[in-house]
DNA sequence: CATCATGATGTTGTGCACAACATAACAAAA
DNA sequence: TTTTGTTATGTTGTGCACAACATCATGATG
């Protein structure tokens, strides 16, 4: 039997990593609104875009309806999914839940490297408070939600959290960018992330992950109220 | 603009409905170890007996990989993944605590039917434990399961049990057809499932859902405690 | 005999052409 | 004008042929 070899593709990447490189790019803009809800998108264009066939492109299509971010509908089109925040409701109150699991289930060590990742970000959302665009907003918060997430290793946990994240990430910037008093709401949900990730990053500083797990479900059920509130919501 | 017509489709049946008659088909195919782990599917035969080509057999064979259930390789097979119960501890540990959520989160209002279709599972659990096969129990198990999920309508909390109840499904049939003192466990397995079934129908009987999903709770801990132990495992 | 190269065989992945389907545009009739 | 039937257009779903890839068998070579 001759040695298995390493070989990392070399300078390739391989079908996977394509496949996940195609996935990811789909679903960050339908989160981030680049693709409106409703929006019609063609499978030719976006195989032709990422210079594939639509065979695998098709293969991350079907994914995403899968997660309820696409729907694909005969004879008519790729249709990017709408959301309502009432709809949302029992995404969310499970999310609340799976906050805290993080914080219990299989917690990681704390090293000196994961205390410097939240505070790298904290002092990010710092300078993002005094001139932040609810773009960079939502960037920021989609990657504290994947360093929250790397606090335990169980990995059911982590890609069950992801796919319910990403189903309610785009309805804080659709409701935001629908409302009048845009400043003012925007500074003050700006705040309210910062305290959270303050809060977090000293949990984590002292090792108390269970805590971190608590700060982040208040804020997950607090930023769902607002946001229903905020939207005219029952 | 013409009236809408309701069209059920008369006799056949939709694109949609064969899509999900074959991923449940090979979803149990591979829980009840029809297929044995390891053990490698041709897509051209499984298109064959379905009577469909290899293109939509392949999204369901993607969406049973997306679930951890197959393994495609190329140039090699499709492979039915192989079970351990450690690397499932993880899982275990998630579903414990979903099944006390089941009965926290959006719980349905109990009505007579409900009633009437847990005393039907218990008095076919109670037939069961008299002459039974393994079989036979992993059947009533499932089917236990998916009654136990519509105690809440919290609908992505089910979509997220089942998805892992699948992945834990087979564990149980495999460890147990290894096993030498067969009948003295299955006797056992037997009674504690029947204890279960009879303790969450009288809770239900009582309106009682949190106390249900205590007992779905301590019971699924159990189950695997004993599964771990009856596999040598540390 | 052991080892490695080489071809044969079988399987999944991809590209492409066409079928199935839905919608919009348009024309004809009441 | 309104309604209705028909055609044109565009999109996703399917089937099929071939490419990419891995494995096994075979035989050459040390």
């Amino acid at each position: 039997m001759s040695a298995r070899i390493e070989a990392p593709k070399n300078s390739e990447e391989g079908v996977r990593g394509r496949f996940e490189r195609i996935y990811q790019a789909l679903r960050t803009r339908i989160c981030m609104l680049d693709y409106a809800p409703g929006s019609r998108l063609r499978e030719e264009d976006l195989a032709e875009e990422f210079g594939v066939s639509r065979t695998p492109l098709r293969r991350v299509l079907v994914k995403l309806e899968a997660e309820g971010l696409l729907r694909s509908v005969h004879g008519v089109g790729t249709i990017v999914t709408d959301i309502d925040i009432n709809e949302l409701a029992q995404v969310y109150e499970l999310r609340i839940e799976l906050a805290e699991l993080v914080g219990k289930l299989s917690p990681v060590a704390i090293d000196a490297a994961m205390v410097e990742r939240f505070r790298d970000i904290r002092e990010r959302c710092d300078q993002m408070v005094t001139a932040g665009d609810p773009r960079e907003f939502s960037r920021i918060n989609m990657e504290f939600f994947h360093l929250f997430t790397t606090l335990t290793t169980n990995e059911p946990l982590r890609a069950i959290s992801e796919r319910l994240y990403y189903q309610t990430a785009r309805i804080w910037l659709k409701t935001a960018s629908r409302l009048e008093s845009f400043d003012e709401l925007l500074q003050k949900e700006f705040v309210t992330f910062q305290r959270e990730v303050a809060d977090i990053t000293e949990a984590v500083e002292h090792g108390d992950l269970v805590a971190a797990g608590h700060v982040r479900r208040a804020h997950i059920a607090m930023s769902f109220r607002r946001i229903r509130r905020a939207s005219g919501g029952a």
